[in-house]
DNA sequence: ACTTGCAAATTTGCAAATGCAT
DNA sequence: GATGCATTTGCAAATTTGCAA
């Protein structure tokens, strides 16, 4: 008896996939090295970070293999298709970690919250909660920017792609993004001058500090 | 006596400078072809599209001519950057030129306005009032759209490139212009589902609908 | 399929108030 | 204190929005 866990299923030879097809239908296997065939009665579960009906389309996986283990399938989209929860999920885990850790609170800075929700995640939770894990014990401070986030995550000041910001789907949200971009240009174009940049492009001057302050947009050197 | 008018003064050669410059100073010149020294009373008006202080100083133009030029200067800043006025000027030519033809009044659309203030305006307000010309000769109806202007001026349905949104200048007109660019995309990708594009995109149908009025976006087809 | 009226939400400019060095 | 700044804030006006019609 007893439960079976295939993590990763969809990386498996061929030649594998047709030993763990036969083991499944016959209910049979030998043990490596051995002779004697034992029978068993077992629950499988397999789990896969591909889409398995595609690894059949594509013929890397086998159709009758696929039949016979997709009986009940639970699908958990991947992180990065999930926006809200993400933020929600991070500061779980950081909370968590910090607790664990022994250390003071900390909070995620709304523009830290939006990096998270655009970031890609091709490690999904895992890679979410690492990241809280080494925050929790190497940041300083109490606010978490985004800064903090794209070093940690290793893309110091890759500039985001004006092009990405198409692929938002919010509008809103691809908006703002427009705007960042827009001003950290501006900026940059103007030498930082505060008050020449709100003129140019014709905004108070105000407005300029709420709109960077709102971005989390770097301003000092 | 009289006045000596040249056009382009930017464009002259070294050679055809020193000359210049010398009948100038010297307020003597010789005919073409003749061998009489001439003396005269003269006043020199010039005209260039270029920055003279700029082509002195990348040295195509003689820093002393320059002086001697330069005596009283207006400056007359290029269409492109002038930006309110070019729909003023252009309503009042193309009234102009209607009334010229005897036809009927017509008005430029919002958008069409727009398109106008960015167009980069390489032949200044001859090329504005030509197009204008064009407009009153061959356009049908009472409303001059952006598309009517585009197929005019000859980049039909070039994309506006996303990048070129962030030279603009107004923030307000490049978040408009994202967000126009955004809604064209997305539109494309829902297969010009209206309620489908709302919905993915965060926003109400109604006030899909109203963007697309606002930035003429073509939506049939 | 598309528009409109309207209250609620958001963004804005302006002015005034902070801070903060000299 | 007083002066010159950079930055923030209070608030009314302007704009944008969702909803319902």
């Amino acid at each position: 008896g007893g439960t079976l866990f295939l993590d990763e299923v969809s990386e498996l030879s061929q030649k594998a996939q047709a030993k763990l097809l036969r083991v499944i239908e016959t209910r049979e296997f030998t043990r490596l090295g051995g002779n004697q065939v034992i029978r068993s009665d077992f629950r499988l579960v397999c789990a896969t970070n591909k889409n398995l009906q595609e690894e059949v389309k594509k013929g890397n996986f086998r159709e009758d293999l696929y039949h016979r283990i997709s009986t009940f399938v639970i699908t958990l989209p991947p992180l990065r298709e999930r926006g809200e929860d993400i933020a929600l999920l991070a500061e779980h885990f950081l909370s968590r970690f910090l607790k664990e850790y022994g250390k003071p609170p900390k909070y995620l800075s709304e523009g830290a919250k939006r990096l998270l929700e655009t970031y890609q995640w091709k490690g999904n939770v895992r890679e979410l909660k690492n990241l809280m894990e080494r925050l929790a014990i190497l940041h300083e401070g109490t606010q978490i920017t985004e800064k903090d986030l794209r070093s940690l995550l290793g893309f110091d000041h890759e500039p985001e792609d004006i092009n990405s910001l198409l692929m938002e789907k919010d509008l809103r949200k691809a908006r703002q993004g427009f705007e960042r971009l827009f001003i950290e240009r501006k900026l940059r174009e103007y030498g930082y001058d505060l008050k020449k940049t709100a003129e140019a492009i014709g905004i108070d001057l105000s407005n300029l500090y709420r709109k960077i302050r709102q971005y989390e947009i770097e301003v000092g050197i």
